[in-house]
DNA sequence: GATTATATCGAACACGGTGTTCAGAAACAG
DNA sequence: CTGTTTCTGAACACCGTGTTCGATATAATC
Protein backbone atom coordinates (compact mmCIF):
# COMPACT_ATOMS: atom_id res chain seq x y z
CA UNK A 1 0.00 0.00 0.00
CA UNK A 2 1.73 3.09 -1.03
CA UNK A 3 1.11 6.66 0.37
CA UNK A 4 -1.04 8.75 -1.46
CA UNK A 5 0.77 11.71 -1.25
CA UNK A 6 -0.80 14.47 -3.57
CA UNK A 7 0.79 15.35 -6.03
CA UNK A 8 1.24 19.36 -6.76
CA UNK A 9 0.57 18.51 -10.25
CA UNK A 10 -3.20 17.86 -9.67
CA UNK A 11 -3.74 21.11 -8.06
CA UNK A 12 -1.34 23.37 -10.40
CA UNK A 13 -3.41 22.06 -13.38
CA UNK A 14 -6.58 22.25 -11.80
CA UNK A 15 -6.42 25.81 -11.14
CA UNK A 16 -4.45 26.57 -14.52
CA UNK A 17 -7.95 25.40 -15.86
CA UNK A 18 -10.16 27.60 -13.83
CA UNK A 19 -7.56 30.84 -14.50
CA UNK A 20 -7.84 30.10 -18.07
CA UNK A 21 -11.82 29.81 -18.11
CA UNK A 22 -12.38 32.33 -15.74
CA UNK A 23 -10.23 35.00 -18.38
CA UNK A 24 -11.83 33.29 -21.66
CA UNK A 25 -15.00 34.23 -20.29
CA UNK A 26 -14.30 38.23 -20.03
CA UNK A 27 -13.13 37.74 -23.58
CA UNK A 28 -16.03 36.31 -24.94
CA UNK A 29 -18.46 34.96 -22.58
CA UNK A 30 -18.94 31.72 -21.47
CA UNK A 31 -21.24 30.08 -23.48
CA UNK A 32 -18.94 30.69 -26.61
CA UNK A 33 -15.84 29.30 -25.16
CA UNK A 34 -15.32 25.80 -25.86
CA UNK A 35 -13.13 23.24 -24.47
CA UNK A 36 -10.79 23.47 -26.95
CA UNK A 37 -10.44 27.09 -26.30
CA UNK A 38 -10.09 26.13 -22.38
CA UNK A 39 -6.79 23.82 -23.02
CA UNK A 40 -5.52 25.84 -26.02
CA UNK A 41 -4.82 28.86 -23.58
CA UNK A 42 -3.83 26.90 -20.39
CA UNK A 43 -1.69 24.38 -22.38
CA UNK A 44 -3.12 21.56 -21.51
CA UNK A 45 -3.92 18.15 -23.14
CA UNK A 46 -7.27 17.15 -23.77
CA UNK A 47 -7.60 14.08 -21.59
CA UNK A 48 -6.04 15.97 -18.90
CA UNK A 49 -8.89 18.11 -18.93
CA UNK A 50 -11.40 15.75 -19.10
CA UNK A 51 -9.40 13.66 -16.02
CA UNK A 52 -9.79 16.61 -13.60
CA UNK A 53 -13.30 18.00 -14.90
CA UNK A 54 -16.71 16.23 -15.79
CA UNK A 55 -17.32 18.67 -18.27
CA UNK A 56 -17.50 22.61 -18.66
CA UNK A 57 -19.76 23.26 -16.25
CA UNK A 58 -18.47 21.69 -13.52
CA UNK A 59 -14.77 24.16 -14.03
CA UNK A 60 -17.29 26.59 -13.96
CA UNK A 61 -18.74 26.01 -10.45
CA UNK A 62 -15.33 24.85 -9.41
CA UNK A 63 -14.14 28.61 -9.54
CA UNK A 64 -16.29 29.74 -6.94
CA UNK A 65 -15.57 26.76 -4.78
CA UNK A 66 -13.10 28.93 -2.88
CA UNK A 67 -15.45 31.87 -2.27
CA UNK A 68 -17.83 29.00 -0.87
CA UNK A 69 -15.81 27.57 1.77
CA UNK A 70 -14.35 30.96 3.11
CA UNK A 71 -17.75 32.09 3.54
CA UNK A 72 -18.24 29.01 5.11
CA UNK A 73 -15.60 29.57 7.51
CA UNK A 74 -16.66 32.65 8.14
CA UNK A 75 -20.54 32.17 8.73
CA UNK A 76 -22.93 34.27 9.98
CA UNK A 77 -20.91 34.10 13.69
CA UNK A 78 -22.60 36.75 16.06
CA UNK A 79 -22.62 39.46 13.20
CA UNK A 80 -25.43 41.00 11.80
CA UNK A 81 -27.18 37.76 9.33
CA UNK A 82 -27.60 40.32 6.90
CA UNK A 83 -24.13 41.39 6.69
CA UNK A 84 -23.43 38.32 4.69
CA UNK A 85 -25.02 40.14 1.60
CA UNK A 86 -22.21 43.31 2.16
CA UNK A 87 -19.57 40.00 1.37
CA UNK A 88 -20.89 39.27 -1.48
CA UNK A 89 -22.01 42.28 -3.11
CA UNK A 90 -18.58 43.36 -2.19
CA UNK A 91 -17.01 40.22 -3.69
CA UNK A 92 -18.64 41.15 -7.03
CA UNK A 93 -17.77 44.18 -7.37
CA UNK A 94 -14.16 43.39 -7.00
CA UNK A 95 -14.28 40.66 -9.64
CA UNK A 96 -16.87 42.93 -11.52
CA UNK A 97 -15.70 42.22 -15.46
CA UNK A 98 -16.01 38.24 -14.64
CA UNK A 99 -19.64 39.20 -13.32
CA UNK A 100 -20.61 41.12 -15.93
CA UNK A 101 -19.75 38.59 -18.11
CA UNK A 102 -22.14 35.91 -17.20
CA UNK A 103 -25.17 38.19 -15.56
CA UNK A 104 -28.09 36.92 -17.51
CA UNK A 105 -26.91 34.65 -19.46
CA UNK A 106 -26.96 30.75 -19.36
CA UNK A 107 -23.94 30.85 -17.20
CA UNK A 108 -25.14 33.41 -14.16
CA UNK A 109 -28.32 30.90 -14.16
CA UNK A 110 -25.74 27.94 -13.14
CA UNK A 111 -23.80 29.96 -10.42
CA UNK A 112 -27.60 31.32 -9.39
CA UNK A 113 -28.02 27.71 -8.99
CA UNK A 114 -25.02 26.88 -7.17
CA UNK A 115 -25.37 30.18 -4.78
CA UNK A 116 -29.14 29.27 -3.94
CA UNK A 117 -27.46 25.85 -2.88
CA UNK A 118 -25.21 27.08 -0.30
CA UNK A 119 -26.75 30.29 1.04
CA UNK A 120 -30.24 28.43 1.41
CA UNK A 121 -28.70 26.31 4.06
CA UNK A 122 -26.59 28.93 5.34
CA UNK A 123 -29.76 31.32 6.05
CA UNK A 124 -31.69 28.20 6.95
CA UNK A 125 -29.23 27.30 10.13
CA UNK A 126 -29.04 30.82 11.00
CA UNK A 127 -33.14 31.31 11.47
CA UNK A 128 -33.44 27.73 12.94
CA UNK A 129 -32.65 28.64 16.74
CA UNK A 130 -34.07 31.95 16.64
CA UNK A 131 -37.56 30.12 15.31
CA UNK A 132 -37.84 27.10 17.54
CA UNK A 133 -38.81 29.54 20.35
CA UNK A 134 -42.33 30.26 19.02
CA UNK A 135 -43.88 26.86 17.85
CA UNK A 136 -45.79 28.34 14.75
CA UNK A 137 -44.77 31.01 12.39
CA UNK A 138 -47.29 32.23 9.84
CA UNK A 139 -44.75 31.75 7.39
CA UNK A 140 -42.52 28.08 6.88
CA UNK A 141 -38.95 28.71 7.93
CA UNK A 142 -37.79 27.08 4.23
CA UNK A 143 -40.02 29.70 2.40
CA UNK A 144 -38.81 32.75 4.13
CA UNK A 145 -34.99 31.31 4.04
CA UNK A 146 -35.31 30.65 0.40
CA UNK A 147 -37.42 34.11 -0.01
CA UNK A 148 -34.18 35.82 1.23
CA UNK A 149 -31.85 34.24 -0.83
CA UNK A 150 -33.92 34.96 -4.14
CA UNK A 151 -34.36 38.50 -3.19
CA UNK A 152 -30.92 38.61 -2.45
CA UNK A 153 -29.88 37.07 -6.01
CA UNK A 154 -32.15 39.03 -7.78
CA UNK A 155 -30.80 42.54 -6.12
CA UNK A 156 -26.86 41.39 -6.93
CA UNK A 157 -28.52 40.84 -10.69
CA UNK A 158 -30.36 43.85 -10.96
CA UNK A 159 -26.95 45.84 -9.66
CA UNK A 160 -25.01 43.87 -12.35
CA UNK A 161 -27.05 44.75 -15.22
CA UNK A 162 -27.18 48.23 -14.83
CA UNK A 163 -23.57 48.23 -14.33
CA UNK A 164 -23.39 49.26 -10.32
CA UNK A 165 -25.03 52.60 -9.80
CA UNK A 166 -25.03 52.21 -5.97
CA UNK A 167 -22.44 51.43 -3.45
CA UNK A 168 -22.30 48.01 -1.83
CA UNK A 169 -23.52 49.24 1.20
CA UNK A 170 -26.46 50.98 -0.44
CA UNK A 171 -27.31 47.77 -2.21
CA UNK A 172 -26.84 46.09 1.12
CA UNK A 173 -29.23 48.25 2.99
CA UNK A 174 -31.80 48.24 0.27
CA UNK A 175 -31.81 44.50 0.26
CA UNK A 176 -32.20 44.84 4.27
CA UNK A 177 -34.89 47.39 3.68
CA UNK A 178 -36.87 45.61 1.56
CA UNK A 179 -36.67 42.14 2.70
CA UNK A 180 -36.79 42.07 6.68
CA UNK A 181 -39.99 43.80 6.60
CA UNK A 182 -41.54 41.18 5.18
CA UNK A 183 -39.58 38.42 7.05
CA UNK A 184 -39.87 39.95 10.64
CA UNK A 185 -43.93 39.69 9.96
CA UNK A 186 -44.02 36.17 8.47
CA UNK A 187 -42.11 34.80 10.90
CA UNK A 188 -43.05 36.78 13.83
CA UNK A 189 -39.88 37.55 15.42
CA UNK A 190 -36.54 39.60 14.59
CA UNK A 191 -33.94 38.36 12.58
CA UNK B 1 -49.22 42.72 -55.46
CA UNK B 2 -50.57 39.74 -54.34
CA UNK B 3 -52.93 39.75 -51.01
CA UNK B 4 -51.47 38.84 -47.93
CA UNK B 5 -54.29 36.83 -47.20
CA UNK B 6 -52.55 34.30 -43.85
CA UNK B 7 -52.83 30.77 -44.67
CA UNK B 8 -54.48 28.86 -41.95
CA UNK B 9 -51.73 26.42 -42.45
CA UNK B 10 -49.17 28.50 -41.28
CA UNK B 11 -50.91 29.09 -37.89
CA UNK B 12 -52.05 24.89 -37.74
CA UNK B 13 -48.23 24.34 -37.94
CA UNK B 14 -47.12 26.90 -35.38
CA UNK B 15 -49.62 25.41 -33.01
CA UNK B 16 -48.84 21.87 -33.85
CA UNK B 17 -45.30 22.48 -33.39
CA UNK B 18 -45.80 23.88 -29.92
CA UNK B 19 -48.42 20.92 -28.84
CA UNK B 20 -45.94 18.66 -29.83
CA UNK B 21 -43.13 19.88 -27.76
CA UNK B 22 -45.38 20.85 -24.50
CA UNK B 23 -45.68 16.93 -24.68
CA UNK B 24 -42.06 15.72 -25.15
CA UNK B 25 -41.19 18.05 -22.29
CA UNK B 26 -44.10 16.29 -19.90
CA UNK B 27 -42.21 12.72 -21.23
CA UNK B 28 -38.77 13.62 -21.45
CA UNK B 29 -37.59 17.10 -20.55
CA UNK B 30 -37.26 19.92 -22.08
CA UNK B 31 -33.05 19.55 -22.57
CA UNK B 32 -33.54 16.19 -23.64
CA UNK B 33 -35.88 16.66 -26.40
CA UNK B 34 -34.53 17.12 -29.73
CA UNK B 35 -35.50 18.98 -32.76
CA UNK B 36 -36.18 15.90 -34.52
CA UNK B 37 -38.26 14.50 -31.88
CA UNK B 38 -40.29 17.54 -32.38
CA UNK B 39 -40.86 17.47 -36.12
CA UNK B 40 -41.41 13.53 -35.96
CA UNK B 41 -44.42 13.62 -33.12
CA UNK B 42 -45.84 17.03 -34.94
CA UNK B 43 -45.64 15.09 -38.53
CA UNK B 44 -43.76 18.28 -39.82
CA UNK B 45 -40.45 18.45 -41.97
CA UNK B 46 -37.20 19.32 -40.82
CA UNK B 47 -37.55 22.55 -43.23
CA UNK B 48 -40.51 23.13 -41.99
CA UNK B 49 -39.81 23.66 -38.38
CA UNK B 50 -37.16 26.49 -39.19
CA UNK B 51 -39.04 28.35 -41.64
CA UNK B 52 -41.81 29.08 -38.73
CA UNK B 53 -39.27 29.31 -35.41
CA UNK B 54 -35.28 30.30 -34.93
CA UNK B 55 -34.72 27.91 -33.00
CA UNK B 56 -35.76 25.16 -30.41
CA UNK B 57 -35.98 27.83 -28.13
CA UNK B 58 -37.99 30.16 -29.54
CA UNK B 59 -40.79 28.06 -30.31
CA UNK B 60 -40.55 27.07 -26.37
CA UNK B 61 -41.12 31.04 -25.66
CA UNK B 62 -43.77 30.94 -28.30
CA UNK B 63 -45.68 28.65 -26.02
CA UNK B 64 -45.89 31.24 -23.70
CA UNK B 65 -47.00 34.02 -25.61
CA UNK B 66 -50.82 33.36 -25.43
CA UNK B 67 -50.44 33.30 -21.04
CA UNK B 68 -48.89 36.69 -22.10
CA UNK B 69 -51.44 38.12 -24.22
CA UNK B 70 -54.23 37.23 -22.11
CA UNK B 71 -52.41 38.54 -18.76
CA UNK B 72 -51.24 42.12 -21.19
CA UNK B 73 -55.06 42.44 -22.07
CA UNK B 74 -56.22 41.87 -18.55
CA UNK B 75 -53.62 43.76 -17.23
CA UNK B 76 -54.16 45.10 -13.24
CA UNK B 77 -57.06 47.38 -14.12
CA UNK B 78 -58.79 48.20 -10.56
CA UNK B 79 -57.83 45.30 -9.19
CA UNK B 80 -55.66 45.11 -5.84
CA UNK B 81 -52.23 44.98 -7.66
CA UNK B 82 -50.97 41.55 -5.90
CA UNK B 83 -53.87 39.97 -7.32
CA UNK B 84 -51.90 39.15 -10.67
CA UNK B 85 -49.88 36.77 -8.61
CA UNK B 86 -53.17 34.71 -7.88
CA UNK B 87 -53.66 33.99 -11.72
CA UNK B 88 -50.23 33.09 -12.33
CA UNK B 89 -50.30 30.59 -9.36
CA UNK B 90 -53.30 29.26 -10.82
CA UNK B 91 -51.78 29.13 -13.97
CA UNK B 92 -48.91 27.13 -12.94
CA UNK B 93 -51.39 24.81 -11.09
CA UNK B 94 -53.61 23.50 -13.88
CA UNK B 95 -50.44 23.56 -16.05
CA UNK B 96 -48.88 21.62 -13.21
CA UNK B 97 -47.12 18.64 -15.20
CA UNK B 98 -45.63 21.15 -17.72
CA UNK B 99 -44.15 23.56 -15.27
CA UNK B 100 -42.85 20.80 -13.04
CA UNK B 101 -40.99 18.81 -16.09
CA UNK B 102 -39.18 22.79 -16.45
CA UNK B 103 -38.52 23.86 -12.81
CA UNK B 104 -35.07 24.00 -11.63
CA UNK B 105 -33.68 22.70 -15.42
CA UNK B 106 -32.47 25.16 -18.06
CA UNK B 107 -35.67 25.57 -19.62
CA UNK B 108 -37.12 27.19 -16.21
CA UNK B 109 -34.47 29.78 -16.42
CA UNK B 110 -35.84 30.65 -19.92
CA UNK B 111 -38.80 31.07 -19.16
CA UNK B 112 -38.22 33.24 -15.79
CA UNK B 113 -36.36 35.57 -17.90
CA UNK B 114 -39.07 35.49 -20.34
CA UNK B 115 -41.49 36.42 -17.67
CA UNK B 116 -39.37 38.20 -15.80
CA UNK B 117 -39.20 40.95 -18.53
CA UNK B 118 -42.99 41.30 -19.03
CA UNK B 119 -43.73 41.10 -15.46
CA UNK B 120 -41.38 43.91 -14.67
CA UNK B 121 -43.20 46.32 -17.23
CA UNK B 122 -46.24 45.74 -15.84
CA UNK B 123 -45.42 46.14 -12.52
CA UNK B 124 -43.34 48.54 -13.10
CA UNK B 125 -45.95 51.00 -15.16
CA UNK B 126 -48.84 49.86 -11.85
CA UNK B 127 -46.28 51.45 -9.36
CA UNK B 128 -45.16 54.52 -11.33
CA UNK B 129 -48.62 56.54 -11.31
CA UNK B 130 -48.58 56.02 -7.53
CA UNK B 131 -44.84 57.32 -6.69
CA UNK B 132 -45.14 60.25 -8.67
CA UNK B 133 -46.99 61.91 -5.90
CA UNK B 134 -43.97 62.20 -3.87
CA UNK B 135 -40.71 63.05 -5.56
CA UNK B 136 -38.11 60.85 -4.22
CA UNK B 137 -38.70 57.38 -2.57
CA UNK B 138 -36.38 55.98 -0.24
CA UNK B 139 -35.79 52.51 -2.60
CA UNK B 140 -36.12 53.11 -6.89
CA UNK B 141 -38.88 52.48 -8.22
CA UNK B 142 -37.04 50.13 -11.03
CA UNK B 143 -35.13 48.07 -7.98
CA UNK B 144 -38.59 47.76 -6.20
CA UNK B 145 -40.38 46.36 -9.05
CA UNK B 146 -37.33 44.50 -10.14
CA UNK B 147 -37.75 42.87 -6.69
CA UNK B 148 -41.68 41.95 -6.32
CA UNK B 149 -41.15 40.49 -9.29
CA UNK B 150 -38.01 38.23 -8.68
CA UNK B 151 -39.96 37.41 -5.44
CA UNK B 152 -42.65 36.06 -7.05
CA UNK B 153 -40.73 33.64 -9.54
CA UNK B 154 -39.06 32.68 -6.34
CA UNK B 155 -41.89 31.52 -4.42
CA UNK B 156 -43.49 30.01 -8.17
CA UNK B 157 -40.54 28.01 -7.88
CA UNK B 158 -40.46 26.62 -4.20
CA UNK B 159 -43.94 26.05 -4.75
CA UNK B 160 -43.78 24.10 -7.55
CA UNK B 161 -40.35 22.17 -6.74
CA UNK B 162 -42.52 21.29 -3.73
CA UNK B 163 -44.99 19.86 -4.83
CA UNK B 164 -47.69 22.71 -4.25
CA UNK B 165 -47.96 22.15 -0.60
CA UNK B 166 -50.25 24.81 -0.21
CA UNK B 167 -53.48 26.62 -2.59
CA UNK B 168 -52.44 29.02 -5.01
CA UNK B 169 -54.80 31.54 -2.66
CA UNK B 170 -52.19 30.92 0.42
CA UNK B 171 -49.11 31.23 -1.51
CA UNK B 172 -50.63 34.66 -3.03
CA UNK B 173 -51.18 35.49 0.81
CA UNK B 174 -47.38 34.30 1.80
CA UNK B 175 -46.18 36.66 -1.33
CA UNK B 176 -47.91 39.70 -0.22
CA UNK B 177 -47.12 38.78 3.48
CA UNK B 178 -43.23 39.01 2.78
CA UNK B 179 -43.06 41.34 -0.17
CA UNK B 180 -45.62 43.94 0.49
CA UNK B 181 -44.11 45.33 3.96
CA UNK B 182 -40.27 45.89 2.55
CA UNK B 183 -42.11 47.67 -0.47
CA UNK B 184 -44.23 50.04 0.82
CA UNK B 185 -42.00 51.17 3.72
CA UNK B 186 -39.14 51.29 0.61
CA UNK B 187 -41.49 53.62 -1.48
CA UNK B 188 -43.07 55.32 1.00
CA UNK B 189 -46.61 54.96 -0.07
CA UNK B 190 -49.32 51.93 -0.01
CA UNK B 191 -48.77 49.89 -2.73
C1' DG C 1 20.97 6.16 -10.94
C1' DA C 2 17.45 2.93 -11.34
C1' DT C 3 12.80 1.87 -10.42
C1' DT C 4 8.14 2.67 -9.92
C1' DA C 5 4.00 5.26 -9.70
C1' DT C 6 1.51 8.81 -11.43
C1' DA C 7 0.34 12.84 -14.66
C1' DT C 8 0.24 14.56 -18.98
C1' DC C 9 0.10 14.66 -23.89
C1' DG C 10 -2.42 14.81 -28.28
C1' DA C 11 -4.00 12.69 -32.33
C1' DA C 12 -7.67 10.02 -33.77
C1' DC C 13 -12.22 8.63 -33.32
C1' DA C 14 -17.30 7.89 -32.76
C1' DC C 15 -21.22 10.29 -31.79
C1' DG C 16 -25.06 13.33 -31.92
C1' DG C 17 -27.39 17.51 -32.71
C1' DT C 18 -27.81 21.83 -35.52
C1' DG C 19 -29.28 24.51 -39.21
C1' DT C 20 -29.30 24.89 -44.52
C1' DT C 21 -30.42 23.64 -49.10
C1' DC C 22 -33.24 22.31 -52.91
C1' DA C 23 -36.08 19.87 -56.07
C1' DG C 24 -40.46 17.87 -55.98
C1' DA C 25 -45.14 17.18 -53.86
C1' DA C 26 -49.23 18.95 -51.85
C1' DA C 27 -52.68 22.29 -50.54
C1' DC C 28 -55.26 26.05 -51.64
C1' DA C 29 -57.50 30.25 -54.11
C1' DG C 30 -59.70 32.12 -58.00
C1' DC D 1 -57.16 24.28 -64.61
C1' DT D 2 -53.56 27.67 -63.19
C1' DG D 3 -50.67 29.99 -60.44
C1' DT D 4 -49.12 30.73 -55.73
C1' DT D 5 -47.83 29.44 -51.37
C1' DT D 6 -46.50 26.12 -48.18
C1' DC D 7 -44.68 21.76 -46.87
C1' DT D 8 -41.60 17.75 -47.49
C1' DG D 9 -37.51 15.10 -46.37
C1' DA D 10 -33.22 13.42 -47.72
C1' DA D 11 -28.69 14.98 -48.05
C1' DC D 12 -25.18 17.78 -46.42
C1' DA D 13 -21.61 20.61 -43.99
C1' DC D 14 -20.49 21.92 -39.59
C1' DC D 15 -19.19 21.97 -34.87
C1' DG D 16 -18.46 20.60 -30.21
C1' DT D 17 -18.31 16.67 -26.99
C1' DG D 18 -16.22 13.13 -24.51
C1' DT D 19 -13.30 8.75 -24.97
C1' DT D 20 -9.37 5.98 -26.02
C1' DC D 21 -4.62 4.71 -25.93
C1' DG D 22 0.25 4.40 -26.60
C1' DA D 23 3.97 7.52 -25.95
C1' DT D 24 6.15 10.79 -22.99
C1' DA D 25 7.26 13.47 -18.87
C1' DT D 26 7.69 14.28 -13.99
C1' DA D 27 8.31 13.23 -9.31
C1' DA D 28 9.02 10.15 -5.34
C1' DT D 29 11.45 6.17 -3.37
C1' DC D 30 14.97 3.02 -2.80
Amino acid sequence: MKKMKPDRRVGRTRRILSEALMSLIIEKGYEKTTVQDIIDRANVGRSTFYAHFLDKDALLRSGFDNLRDALSKKGIGNRDGWAVALDLFQHAQSHYPLYKAMVGKHSWDMIQQYAQKFLFSLIRDHLKPKGSARKKTPVPLDIAAHFIVSSFLALLTWWLEHKMPHTAEQMTEIFKGLTKPGVDAGLGFET
